[in-house]
DNA sequence: TCACACTATGCAACAAGTTGAATATTATAC
DNA sequence: GTATAATATTCAACTTGTTGCATAGTGTGA
């Protein structure tokens, strides 16, 4: 399972203690495109990981808003990690609705085809430009970043390469629902 | 959720009754590269289906194997599947273990995920060379084909266009890896 | 001051997905 | 004749992921 993986790493490459509440901030923002949840799956996770040891807790007192509880990652936490780096991956199935439509799309009018890939694209327009707009903020100067940014800048441009498939999928597909369609 | 409309897509996609079997193995074979899962979740499913009077099911008496029961659509399977299609798609999040794995990268020495990120490639240009294989072979003259075909051909090429997404991705990052770190 | 948004954690229930095994028949290869 | 692969279905247990709700304090804008 990676989502345990996905905190660990998140704790170790964020460099700090995190509350489950950082760590869902960061499952769920444009940073953490590489995985989403929930934040209820992340403290069901966290309280897991303590009992096998990966994680330590603490509770911080705060005045000017609820207290919090935030997490280290501990050397089994660590050795792990590094473990499960060195497994070789699998390819992830692809498992899209949309491809779903697609395959029983004779059932239907073309057009409410063509009007929800347009939207799709859009979405996924809108995902590219806060990527691109990310890299250029932030990755001016990737050549003298530290490996941490070089790494990070790696899998900003895996997020951006994955939306300009998805975009130039709903393109391919939108024209070939007009032209060869009639 | 798409899994049983996945199984009720594949019921009206194939035109004929299918048995669990046979489902699993659709969702199994390259055919099927847009849903991925086991016999054991389909079982599970079509006995949810038929109870919500989604499909109807038959018993095959076998003489030279097993008996099999077979599954069909009803009217109202077919009304709920083509509501869903008209329902808008939101995008899927990538979910992958190599990038919760890159994000860590600099845990490792850089030869293991190079060496991680070409099988992953390798896995990837074997399952491009099976779409294409399909392409050549049943979609070599789209144009005259029925309608049916035609939506088929487009998710094959949305199996190719994210292998190549995949390959591609790949060699960015031992690229990158290669040249961009010491 | 009232509503709303944000910070912060957690329970309960359910739905979806995975893993392992049991059972039974026939076909094929060694 | 023996092992194995393929056909065919199902149970049980578990993990993962989602939805809804509860609680509780602070900050901000209308």
């Amino acid at each position: 399972m990676a989502l345990s993986h996905s905190i660990l790493a998140t704790l170790i490459g964020r460099g700090k203690s995190l509350s489950g509440y950082d760590l869902a901030k960061e499952f769920n923002s444009s940073v953490g495109f590489y995985w989403k949840t929930t934040h209820q799956q992340i403290y069901r996770e966290l309280a897991r990981l303590e009992k096998e040891g990966m994680v330590t807790s603490e509770v911080v007192k705060q005045k000017d808003r609820p207290d919090k509880k935030i997490y280290n990652i501990t050397d089994t936490g660590k050795v792990h990690l590094i473990g499960w780096i060195a497994e070789p991956s699998i390819p992830t199935p692809i498992k899209e609705d949309m491809l779903v439509k697609m395959y029983v799309g004779f059932l239907v009018p073309k057009d409410i085809l063509i009007k929800e890939l347009q939207q799709l694209k859009d979405l996924h327009e809108e995902k590219l430009r806060l990527f691109r707009e990310y890299e250029k903020i932030y990755f001016s100067d990737v050549k003298n970043m530290p490996v941490k940014g070089k790494y990070r800048y790696l899998n900003l441009r895996t997020g951006i390469n994955f939306e300009l498939f998805h975009i130039r999928w709903c393109e391919e597909a939108i024209e070939f629902l007009n032209n060869e369609f009639e």
